[in-house]
DNA sequence: CTCATATCAGGCTTACTGACATCT
DNA sequence: CAGATGTCAGTAGGCCTGATATGA
């Protein structure tokens, strides 16, 4: 019965709160599996370019350099990653993506596959390949790379 | 130099990803007027639908009881809204906006266009329906009313 | 000297959970 | 009694700031 208010219709609010529903549908998949999405996000990351340095790592992964030593502490109690101490540059720590890492990411791709679709359900692929196209255009303008 | 992940190319990625600056952009134009999300979200709601207990105030704004009590501290102990007991019901506060309050939420009003525009920039006039059209069906989706 | 790296401690915002006393 | 209302305390996630120690 309560009407809805006008700056409901306003761009920024549509989006925020559809990135607040995809956010809980991606953040429910990965809690069924154990993660979060900092977590996800470093495994995955360790897997398309390899072992790094946690600098680096974060950088690829765009994770704060002060969240990182957090989600590394979690993965590696996990034995999800390992972190070792680099012999070239001994400021450094190696940290690397285990057996059991990789097996964890595929169930993360698994639950993260069928967010995405819970998510678009309403939209058809045309449309759904439209708004990701707007929604690139604008990450771009605001985040040129 | 940092190559890009492929997760970032997924909708719900890019779906936070713009609302983060969506948000940014909205929030830093409150914060031009000294006010944050909340505030501008109660005060709209009170022009827009009149004095109104705290309890139907949180259910016209989606803002959640508990938070209510804090955000309405703070706008009256700014002026802009007035707190009063409602003879009718002695559970209840009926807030109400001052005439500082609607000026302010003109302020806010004005930094909250020139969001949308900043936010919206590279797109046309047919994209930004485009865009608006499908996240309303999203929403609508996801949140049946 | 500077810069990069890793760590630690903490804040901020939005959302939410639970407990509680009061009143209808 | 159930149910609504207002208050208070606290959590969680993601993002961020700053200070510090170490080494390149």
């Amino acid at each position: 019965m309560e009407p809805s208010a006008q700056w409901k219709r306003l761009p920024s609010w549509l989006l925020t709160q559809t990135a607040g529903h995809a956010h809980r549908l991606v953040t429910d998949g990965f809690a069924a599996a154990n993660a979060r999405g900092y977590h996800y996000r470093l495994l995955a990351t360790l897997e398309e370019f390899g072992p790094a340095s946690q600098a680096a790592l974060g950088r690829r992964s765009d994770i704060h350099l002060s969240d990182m030593v957090a989600t590394i502490n979690d993965l590696v109690e996990e034995k999800l990653v390992k972190r070792a101490p680099d012999p070239a540059d001994r400021r450094r720590n190696i940290v690397s993506l285990t057996a059991a890492g990789k097996r964890r990411l595929r169930k993360l791709e698994k639950q993260l596959a069928q967010a995405q679709d819970e998510l678009l359900a309403p939209l058809s692929e045309d449309e759904r390949a439209q708004l990701t196209g707007l929604l690139s255009r604008l990450l771009e303008h605001h985040d040129p790379r």
